[in-house]
Order: C-alpha cells, then sequence, then structure tokens
RNA sequence: GCACCCGUAGCUCAGCUGGAUAGAGCGCUGCCCUCCGAAGGCAGAGGCCAAAGGUUCGAAUCCUUUCGGGUGCGCCA
C-alpha cells in the first residue's frame, strides 16, 4: 500500500475519463505524470504535474487540462481540495480520514511498507568479500552494514535476496599468508625469525602459528617449502575465515552462502566462463597499448589472451591470461559471475571499495557480455572510513598494529550504533566515524535521536496500559481517529505514510542510506508532536484520567514506534524500549 | 594523459523519474519544563547549488567544456 501510488492511480483514471468525454486526445502517454509531496507543505499534500506534462503532446495549455482534471479529481472522496497552481501543477489536499486510513493500515498490516514491486526477482547481494588474510577493519564494516541493510531492503521491497561472501583464496596474497602463518609457527617452536617484505607481519597470526603447532607439532620444522604450503594455505585459510565469519557475527551479518574462489580452480569452471564468451568472439590474442601519461618503468609489449571487454562499453580490452599461461585475477572473478548468473539471478549488485573503482566497467563488460545485456550488474562502491576520536583522527589497535578493526569498533561503540552510523552518509561520500561523538545522547547523534523517539513512545504505551488501555495494534486500529487533525498530528501521520513510498524508492537507487535519513524525519516529527504536547495538554497522548480518549490517541505513537521498529530493523539496528 | 566518484549555508551533509520560494544537524541569536521522558521543542540569521554554455514550459538534478578534490590505470587481488 502506497498512498501515492494510490492518488496516482486516481489522477490516471481521472485522464482516462477525460480522454472519454473528448477532453483530452487518445494515445496520450502518463509514463511522466508524477504525484508526489511538493516541497512546500503550503502547496498541498500532494501534487501532480500532469497538466505540464500532458499539455505539450495534448496540444492544449497546462492551465486548462489542470482545471478540468481538478473538477475530476475533487469528486474523489479522498480528495478534499485540488488546485490549480504556478505553470500548471494541481496541488491536491487529502481529506483527515485518508491520513487516518494510513495510521489504522500501519497498525493492522503486519507488512506496513513492505512492497510488492521485486515481485519475487531473484538478488544476489555480493558483498565483504574481504581476502582471508588478516581481520576486518573499519573500511570492512561499512560495506559490511551497507550490504546487509541493502539486502533487507531489497527483501523488504518483494525481492528474494541471496547474501554472498567471495573468498579470495585462490591468489598469490593466500601463498603470502601460509608464509606468514609459517614464521609464526617456527616462532611457535622458539626460532628466532624475520618478517621479509611481502609477508604479513601483524601480531593477529601469532595465534593461528601456535594452532599449527599443536596440530602438527614439529613436523614442518626445517621443511621446504613444498612440503608444508598446501597444508598450511588450507589450515591458515580457513582460520582467517573464521575470525571473519565471527567478526561478520559480531556485527549482525549473516551470510547466506561463502563462495570459494578456490572451487573455480582445476574443475573446468574458469575455462567454462571463458569459453561463452569465447562463443561470442569477445576472446583474442593481443598486445595492449601502454597506459598515456604515466607508463610502468618495467613496461614491454607482451601478447595476451585478452577479453574484448570493450564491445560491452569498457575503454580498453582487458587480459584474462597472464604471459606465463596463468590466469588473470580477472578470469576468476568472470566465472564466478557467470556462475552467480547461472544461478538464475535476476540482479546482481557488488559492494566493493572505492578504490575499485577501475574495477567496475569491465566486470559490468563481463556480465553484460555473458548474459547478452540480460542481467544487470550493479557495482555500489564505498568510500573510506575516517576515524576519529573525541575530534581527533584515531588510530590503535590491540592486535594487528596498525588499523582498527571490526572488533574494536564493535567493543567501542556496540553494534546498534556502528550499524545505524556507517548509513548515516550515501555510500559514495566519506564518513567521520567518531567514536566519542558516535555514543553521545543528545540530538546531534541520530542514532539516540531515533532510539529516543522510539523509548517515548513505547514509555507512553507503557503508561497507557497502567492507565487500563489496551495496546494491541489491532484494537487500537479499531478506535475512531477521527480527532486527529492537529497540523502536528497531521505531519506526523504523512510522514508515515511516506515510509512504502520511501522503501521503492530506496530500494529502486540501492541506497538503504534514505531509511536512515527518514527515520531520522519521522522521528523530528514524532518529537515535534510530543513538544506540542507540553504546551497543549490537548495534544498529549495520555489523557489524564480519561482511558476512553487516551486509547484513541494512543495509535498515533503506536503506529510510529512500528515503522521505526521497521525501520531500524532493516538497518540491521535493534530498537530499544527505553533510554538509559 | 585517460576513466570513475565528488564539489550544495561558516562546518558536516540530505535533496526521488527534471517540478514551484533549495533542506537538516552543528555553530550563532532569542525563547519553551507547576506539562506524556527538556536525552526534547519553537523562532531568527546564514545560499549566484564550483564556473560557463546547452537541452525545455521548468535544471542542484540531464548534456558539453573549464576549474578544484579523491580513486584507479598490462603479467596484484
Amino acid at each position: 500500500m502506497n498512498l501515492f501510488s494510490d492518488i496516482r492511480v486516481l489522477v490516471v483514471d481521472c485522464l482516462d475519463a477525460m480522454v472519454a468525454e473528448g477532453a483530452l486526445p487518445e494515445g496520450l502517454d502518463y509514463a511522466n505524470v508524477t504525484v508526489e509531496p511538493p516541497r512546500d507543505p503550503a502547496h498541498g499534500d500532494m501534487a501532480t504535474n500532469a497538466a505540464m506534462v500532458l499539455a505539450k503532446p495534448a496540444g492544449l495549455k497546462p492551465r486548462d487540462i489542470a482545471e478540468t482534471l481538478s473538477e475530476k479529481l475533487s469528486a474523489d472522496g479522498r480528495i478534499e481540495l485540488a488546485e490549480v497552481a504556478g505553470p500548471g501543477f494541481l496541488n491536491m489536499r487529502l481529506a483527515a480520514s485518508v491520513w487516518q486510513g494510513v495510521v489504522k493500515t500501519a497498525l493492522t498490516d503486519a507488512g506496513f511498507g513492505r512492497s510488492g514491486m521485486g515481485a519475487g526477482q531473484k538478488v544476489n547481494v555480493e558483498f565483504v568479500s574481504v581476502n582471508p588474510t588478516g581481520p576486518m577493519h573499519v573500511g570492512h564494516t561499512r560495506n559490511a552494514c551497507f550490504g546487509d541493510a541493502l539486502a533487507s531492503l531489497l527483501d523488504f521491497a518483494g525481492y528474494e535476496v541471496t547474501r554472498e561472501y567471495y573468498i579470495n583464496d585462490g591468489g598469490a596474497q593466500v601463498d603470502v599468508l601460509a608464509r606468514s602463518v609459517y614464521l609464526r609457527y617456527l616462532e611457535a617452536h622458539g626460532q628466532e625469525v624475520a618478517f621479509a617484505d611481502g609477508t604479513y607481519p601483524g601480531d593477529y597470526l601469532i595465534p593461528v602459528g601456535e594452532a599449527l603447532k599443536d596440530l602438527h607439532g614439529d613436523a614442518f620444522v626445517g621443511q621446504p617449502e613444498e612440503v608444508w604450503l598446501d597444508e598450511v594455505r588450507a589450515f591458515a585459510t580457513e582460520k582467517m575465515m573464521e575470525q571473519i565469519r565471527s567478526d561478520l557475527a559480531a556485527i549482525g551479518v549473516t551470510m547466506d552462502r561463502y563462495f570459494s574462489e578456490k572451487s573455480l580452480y582445476g574443475t573446468g569452471r574458469i575455462e567454462a566462463a571463458i569459453e561463452a564468451l569465447r562463443e561470442r568472439d569477445l576472446i583474442y590474442k593481443g598486445t595492449l597499448e601502454p597506459p598515456k601519461g604515466k607508463v610502468p618503468e618495467d613496461w614491454e609489449p607482451r601478447e595476451q589472451t585478452l577479453f574484448r571487454s570493450t564491445a560491452h562499453g569498457d575503454d580498453v580490452d582487458r587480459p584474462i591470461m597472464k604471459s606465463d599461461g596463468a590466469w588473470t585475477y580477472f578470469a576468476p572473478d568472470i566465472a564466478y559471475h557467470y556462475d552467480k548468473v547461472e544461478r538464475g539471478y535476476d540482479q546482481l549488485i557488488d559492494v566493493m571499495g572505492a578504490d575499485h573503482g577501475g574495477y567496475v566497467k569491465r566486470m559490468k563488460a563481463a556480465v553484460s557480455a555473458l548474459t547478452d545485456g540480460r542481467v544487470p550488474l550493479d557495482i555500489k562502491l564505498i568510500q573510506l572510513v575516517k576515524l576519529y576520536k573525541d575530534g581527533e583522527p584515531f588510530k590503535m589497535s590491540k592486535r594487528a598494529g596498525t588499523f582498527v578493526t571490526l572488533s574494536d569498533v564493535v567493543d567501542l561503540v556496540g553494534a546498534d550504533v556502528a550499524r545505524f552510523h556507517m548509513l548515516t552518509r550515501k555510500n559514495d561520500a566519506p564518513l567521520d566515524f567518531d567514536v566519542d561523538k558516535v555514543t553521545e545522547q543528545s540530538k546531534d547523534n541520530p542514532v539516540f535521536y531515533v532510539q529516543y523517539a522510539h523509548a517515548r513512545a513505547q514509555s507512553v504505551l507503557r503508561k497507557a496500559v497502567e492507565m487500563g488501555c489496551e495496546t494491541d495494534p489491532a484494537a487500537l486500529a479499531g478506535q475512531d481517529l477521527s480527532a486527529f487533525s492537529d497540523e502536528g498530528e497531521l505531519k506526523l501521520m504523512q510522514k508515515i505514510a511516506e515510509w512504502p513510498r520511501l522503501i521503492e524508492i530506496a530500494a529502486r537507487l540501492h541506497e538503504p542510506h534514505r531509511v536512515a535519513f527518514y527515520l531520522y524525519e519521522l522521528a523530528s516529527e514524532f518529537h515535534a508532536l510530543w513538544n506540542k504536547g507540553n504546551d497543549d495538554p490537548a495534544l498529549r497522548f495520555l489523557q489524564e484520567g480519561d482511558a476512553a480518549a487516551t486509547q484513541a490517541k494512543i495509535a498515533l505513537p503506536k503506529a510510529a514506534a512500528i515503522v521505526i521498529s521497521q525501520g531500524l530493523g532493516i538497518l540491521g539496528v535493534t530498537p530499544v524500549d527505553e533510554m538509559r
């Protein structure tokens, strides 16, 4: 249920009626006709641009169309007033009963705000996908919060969503991990070791080396690499993934599937994906031009096997095989996305760090090529997180030496605060994260502000119960809500009415941050109404000594609390009933 | 050199499929608790939406160019 699309249907019906009467020509395209809230509330509750959009194709003046449309609309009981304004806008004021009806829907409809727009389409959201070579840091945390919230949002909007993590366990970096763990293993045996360039010196591998010793004793000591590499690599990768899974759990993220890059090798799956491209004549041998302006020092022309990504929008063709015959990192990535496509997804989403921006076009080209343009791939780039403590740049770590880990962040501020705050910026904007400010209990802090609104609503409901009121949503929906007519009450009801529309916009654009901003606005309307109650007792939710009046009044805080609770749920934040 | 992202109030940022007089928080000024949680609210000041062209009934939004910031640019992933 989306009030705005309901009214748009009404507008279109009226336009059709005008066509039937000859007031408009037949065959008009209504695609650009919108019904949306006007910027200025003084213009009414909703505005449509129908007259302006249709004026030209209809060969009529906008205001003339608007006048006729206005008469038609006014005949509907939901429209209290429809008036022409400006160049041809049609401003509508809706009957208070419409807004009251929204409150009832929010109370009774368990899925208020849920949308059918996804129509059960299958979407794969791949996110986090950290290399299994170390703990997750703050940047990964943002990726995790964003990806998980996006997945929840799409689920809420009616898509069938899979949360997926791609384990980069097939490349050279896991060999480096294995060698680093081997050094820690030797250390556990009392040897002095030196960490050369190209190894990971972080303390977090010390327990892994010790665990390796516990498992294998001294079997690998003094042995050449070929003896222990496979074993140690597998062991170390598994340990790292255990850590990553536990980090994800700490912040409330549960993946539906972990997909191993390694599983693509030696199984013909990379070859199959490349073959699919070859069938489309997109694989060839050739030599790339050196990049202009900045030529690598050791550049020399080499013939390589290339993917003709330029045929699908990329700037240059990309190598899929190195000169020594091994695959480049791009080849398994193609195979991985091919696998996703073959699993039947209608839409793919990759969430990655903004430093992978150069990778977007080639991956989109690959998916476009593999599906002949049928399956869209959206790549969401997550900008950096700048960590602060009390206004100063903040660096610390208990184990990793140089960076702040996910578990550091969770320990410092808690998962709920971290999750909400990570979505208070658009994904492509840098994010400041001040570990003091985000836990501050004041209106400067959006997390607190929204939680406070929810807690206040719950407080009212608790007190109402003490007065003998019923707070069951169905019972509240049965109340006569016609007393809600104050401007503050209307504004809160209107904000609640925007919820389903907000979900559709956010889901369509893949922008979960919109949910966080919406919740802030909703909380703001709630706090404003609350304070009006301070001045005017008639506007208080609790009507002293009058349980019957209170019973009707508490429908509104209940509805607001329901929406806040749903919204926080999408963000992965637990709503609180009391502030402590 | 090329590609992608960004440029909106003093600061940090929103702004939907192009829609009317561009919004919020912080900071600044002044108000509101014998009153449901003041951990809040109200009001005021603050803008050439980086710049210039273009598209059209209409541009912060779309296109082109310029300036400024970030990221990336064959055999790392």
